[in-house]
DNA sequence: CATCCATATTCCGCCTCTGGAATATACCGC
DNA sequence: GCGGTATATTCCAGAGGCGGAATATGGATG
């Protein structure tokens, strides 16, 4: 994987937002889509974007797709991924969105959403 | 500025190339455009690039310009910068932009070639 | 099989980026 | 002022990203 095409995946506010919540571990679309607070469409065409680029992987898990980042991830792969994550911090949007992804996981049992089973019971780190 | 936006400047091989370079310091077009192998056009307009969105900056030197780093980097872009620079050594291209820069400075003074005087002579780093 | 749910894909219009050729600008030395 | 050098800008065509609406796929369930 070229450094340019990395780069060509983290210039996009969505794609960005999805690495920073997947780099904590794995989420399916639904969550996604709820935490983003975007269309279906549009996120799951970015995920596809990821994975067709090789950040992240799909594995299925009854009616849902689990996405997780590759599970060897090139050097370079790794460290923009690393510095992702600290420039994040100073941003309001990602902000939230982890603290959105936190509540999520605290209401994992228990949880009345419409949506998929709590990652917290179905979806183990791979 | 925006992470969005630093990621947009960072997605095109000839800009990495020249980010490459500049973070070792100052250098005028022609020194680039030589480094690079590139046509003036392009190397110009992806300067033009990059100081539209504020990575780099000019000042003007007799007949040249002369292109560095912007003296206050946000933090995001130092930290990518840096991890630009780290990723850069499992490149080629970046490797060999690297050793072409170093000859030219060692060829500093006796410089035979057409442009413009040496940068080790006219061009301390701000 | 019919249906529902989660997700992906296609189609379309809009906009931006990219590269190159040609041209313009701006300074220099004479 | 003139010619020359260094650099920027404009104009053009091709390519691709993006978002949204509509549609398709595919497993699960009754």
């Amino acid at each position: 994987m070229d450094l340019v095409q990395i780069y060509e995946c983290l210039c996009d506010r969505t794609r960005l937002r999805l690495l920073n919540l997947l780099v904590r571990g794995p989420l399916c679309v639904c969550h996604l889509q709820e935490l983003l607070g975007e269309p279906q469409v549009k996120v799951s065409k970015h995920l596809g974007y990821l994975r067709k680029h090789g950040l992240v992987q799909v594995r299925r898990e009854a009616n849902w797709r689990i996405y997780h980042l590759v599970e060897r991830p090139t050097r370079a792969l790794k460290a923009n991924l690393a510095c992702l994550q600290d420039c994040a911090q100073d941003d309001d949007i990602f902000r939230r969105d982890l603290k959105a992804l936190k509540a999520l996981k605290a209401n994992a049992d228990g949880r009345t959403g419409t949506c998929c089973p709590s990652p917290a019971r179905t979806l183990p780190t791979p």
